[in-house]
DNA sequence: GCCGTTTTCGGCCCGACTGTTTTCAGTCG
């Protein structure tokens, strides 16, 4: 039984929406929830720290209650509290709290009176016109009710951040013409470069706020004004993006987009830090007592607090306070420092422009390198390279080095790793690459034990470089296959190879949390753009940002290297 | 249920919007 920490979390968490229809003890509710969001948060594998005996009541908001209610969900795969609770509840009662309006004590009422369990039962009982005589409920919220069950399958749906950014960057433009707004920024997750957004928080400052959210709910793009205050509005756009939007007066631009930007977890964790301080933080600033002390800016806020400067990417409560505190966080890594892209693709495998049209648009980017990596034969459907292909493409790019100044292409190869572990191209043509990029492409169901192995016996190969699309997930479509990261780590570091953070925004693989805990192993990353064209190769801003999020620093990454640095390092092997 | 360099008991982040039950509960972020 392999459960993995997401999971865990969602189980705690479904535990707490229950108890709270139940109105348990808040409090008790609240604890479920901080532990929940640390099991989020954790890098190590807690169904692996149990069975390896780990005591996880170290872990913060872990108690002894909740530890045992953790082990009983890894050894079993469930929780029999959950389980017993669930049967005194219809079997989809927690989706109706997903609805915009209705909370725990609102679906208490609903299932209480009119044992209402599902959208399909809270339609009906709209359509009749049944729900606007509870308490709590009226006439306008029913109505509400009725639309949002129509699109329910909507609700709660995430946007790659790649599809969150130009609505972002269209919105900030708009409200930029506004004569009344005198900054404007996109805060919350987008702001953190999290790899996928579920809202935007635009935050503005104004001396006219009532004016400034009157403009803003004319915004095109709007399709319904969820709510409309003298401070703060919230809207749907067309695509269902919902937009929740602030204005504060300048004095308190610093607080409110801290405030504005989170996360969540940071933004409590801060709170807490202060009131041990005899201070009090909200959106307006600073506070000891009456007295603002702080607010203006967000290196203010932070310097108040006795904190340097941390960057949003950092700001997930994952060690970043504690970091801040002792002047110990990471110069992390930036679009400038990056020299070479190490993973794309021509129309010798599955790509859309040639090697010179490649090099050339890298060497406009101002690349030092790039390194052709063609699929292997493995994968019929992408046109893979046999060994006779590859040794053609060997000698093309010989030739281009030759004619093209300033940049410099690096023979390589995506080689499959097959089932059994051993790559697709043999040996013989593998050690005149300058370096071997090898990932899995099929099999993705086999077990973790299976798995893991596959991947370890392909890193034995001496010619082995990068492992591409370390976890291969895909961001909304497809699950990471069953791996045990944290052996994969320590035999990547033993075997002094090298891990991708592939940039496609749709793979954004290996993730931030994965990334900061193989950099804490002392493993150096490729941040690579997968790209299939040769205007994807920008994409590699969405791999800085996610290696950003991982604390990567310039140092960790080796196509920050010069060319004549990389070679040493991919030599070393 | 968790937590503690003032505490093993008594706290637990903070505030806006909605609708109305004109002082607050419910919901949300």
């Amino acid at each position: 039984m392999t459960i993995s920490n997401i999971e865990i979390a969602g189980i705690i968490n479904q535990l707490a929406d229950l108890l709270e229809i139940q109105s348990y003890n808040a409090f008790k509710i609240r604890a479920y929830r901080n532990a929940a969001r640390e099991i989020e948060n954790i890098a190590s594998d807690l169904s692996q720290m149990v069975k390896d005996k780990v005591d996880i009541t170290e872990l913060p908001a872990i108690g002894e209650h909740i530890a045992q209610k953790i082990i009983e969900i890894v050894t079993t795969g469930k929780l029999s509290k959950l389980e017993d609770l669930k049967k005194s509840f219809p079997p989809h009662i927690l989706d109706i709290l997903k609805i915009e309006g209705i909370g725990p004590k609102r679906a208490k009422v609903l299932y209480e009176t009119l044992h209402i369990g599902s959208f399909e039962d809270l339609r009906k009982a709209a359509l009749a016109h049944k729900i606007r005589e509870l308490d709590g409920f009226d006439e306008k919220l029913e109505k509400k009710i009725l639309e949002k069950t129509v699109l329910a399958k909507k609700i709660g749906k995430r946007f790659m951040y790649s599809v969150a950014e130009p609505h972002a960057k269209a919105l900030v433009a708009y409200l930029e013409k506004s004569r009344d707004i005198l900054k404007v920024l996109a805060a919350g997750s987008f702001r953190r470069r999290k790899e996928t957004v579920g809202d935007l928080d635009i935050i503005a400052t104004s001396k006219n706020p009532v004016v400034v959210m009157k403009y803003f709910v004319k915004y095109p793009d709007v399709k319904e004004i969820v709510s409309q205050g003298d401070t703060r509005s919230t809207v749907i756009l067309n695509n269902d993006m919902q937009v929740d939007f602030r204005c504060v007066q300048e004095e308190s631009y610093g607080a409110a987009l801290h405030y504005f930007t989170g996360s969540k977890s940071h933004n409590i964790a801060i709170r807490k830090m202060a009131i041990d301080k005899g201070l009090k933080v909200n959106e307006y600033g600073i506070f000891k007592g009456e007295q603002k002390i702080a607010g203006l800016s967000e290196e203010e806020m932070y310097k108040t607090m006795g904190f340097s400067y941390i960057e949003p990417e950092l700001r997930e409560n994952r060690g970043e306070l504690e970091a801040a505190k002792e002047g110990k966080l990471p110069h992390l890594i930036d679009l400038e420092d990056i020299r070479g892209d190490l993973h794309m693709h021509t129309t010798y495998s599955d790509g859309q422009n040639s090697i010179k049209e490649m090099a050339e648009f890298a060497k406009k980017r101002g690349y030092e390198y790039i390194a052709i990596t063609d699929h292997s034969k493995h994968l019929a459907i992408v046109h893979g390279m046999d060994e006779s292909r590859l040794r053609e493409q060997i000698e093309e790019i010989d030739k281009i080095n030759e004619i093209l100044d300033d940049i410099t292409i690096l023979k390589s190869i995506e080689v499959d790793i097959l089932e059994d572990g051993s790559l697709a191209l043999p040996d013989t043509v593998l050690k005149e690459l300058d370096m071997v990029v090898a990932g899995v492409h099929d099999k993705f169901n086999l077990s973790s034990e299976k798995q893991t192995q596959r991947i370890l016996k392909a890193m034995e190969n001496p010619y082995f470089s990068i492992l591409a699309h370390p976890t291969g997930r895909l961001i909304n479509e497809r699950e990471a296959y069953k791996v045990d990261m944290n052996l994969l780590f320590k035999e990547v570091k033993k075997r002094g190879c090298f891990l991708e953070i592939n940039a496609q925004p749709k793979r954004l693989d290996l993730n931030d949390i994965y990334a900061k805990s193989a950099k804490e192993m002392g493993i150096k990353f490729a941040i690579s753009t997968d790209s299939h064209n040769k205007v994807s190769m920008q994409y590699i801003k969405y791999g800085i940002f996610q290696a950003r999020r991982g604390w990567i620093e310039k140092k960790d990454v080796i196509n920050a290297l010069s060319l004549r640095e990389l070679k040493k390092i991919l030599n070393k092997k």
